[in-house]
DNA sequence: CATCCTGGTCTCAAAAAGAGACCAGAACTC
DNA sequence: GAGTTCTGGTCTCTTTTTGAGACCAGGATG
């Protein structure tokens, strides 16, 4: 790869790459669920115990309604969480994690981990980054 | 919480949960940056070298020109890859995992490996919830 | 009778993502 | 020397997601 003494022709495909290596496997079920900005917010929070939908609401906050009801119903598409309906005065329902759900915790909990030792470098990093325009000189 | 002899009259508020306990935490900006559909899998990508632009795109296959360049500046952002650009000819670009960037892929690497053992039963619970139609009966 | 509570749904507006055309600028082709 | 190719991006347009908030059922409560 000739970088510094002539013209640059780059083979057209990474050896062995044919595309989509990545693309298809399971990581990318699993990532598209819990990829959503708040599917582990609410997993997160279920870990603690059953919850009640108004509950999880408070709890997250900022979660329009519409959203939290669909992603607790992804969630239990998913099987990741169970939905739990008690037939009392004002109906209530309630969200509990099932024991697959569980066992994601698991891992997540890792991210949790680095996310707490490293946020503050992310946002030292992302500081500099907005400080030195984009065409910095060299 | 009387849930089968009487009315239902929660506490308005979960004990000690005055809304954001979770959402404001260091766990929302980590989430939110590797949450996005693209950031992981270009991470995972980088983990085996680095990788130029058009490369990148080609492995991952379905991103667009677009997210692939935003995608890759936000994580430049976070500090998590390094963007190297060589006066080449047609000029080329390389991507490569920071520490910090490659430090992550250790927790990343758990939820992989609890992708693989488990997207089998998501699937399973998926179909199972795609078959029984939402108002099931008791 | 009016009001509150719960877990949702519906509609509408705003934001984000995808598709694809377009650009620079040197090198290589004819 | 005109035309094509290659690279990493940007720009615009369309489609999809998300957010905000009104609205609903229906018993309890005052």
């Amino acid at each position: 790869m000739r970088l510094a003494d002539g013209p640059v022709r780059l083979q057209p495909m990474p050896p062995g790459a044919d595309a989509m290596l990545i693309a298809k496997c399971p990581v990318r079920d699993v990532l598209d669920r819990i990829g959503d900005k708040w599917s582990v917010l609410i997993l997160k929070n279920l870990e603690e115990g059953p919850r009640r939908f108004g509950v999880l609401k408070r709890m997250i906050g900022d979660i329009s309604q519409r959203m939290l009801t669909q992603t607790l119903r992804d969630l239990q598409r998913d099987g990741l969480i169970q939905r739990t309906v008690y037939p009392t005065v004002p109906p209530s329902v309630d969200y509990r994690l099932t024991k697959l759900g569980q066992s994601l915790m698991d891992p997540l909990e890792y991210l949790v981990q680095w996310s707490d030792r490293n946020h503050q470098k992310v946002r030292k990093a992302r500081q500099s980054f907005d400080r030195t325009p984009p065409g910095a000189p060299a």
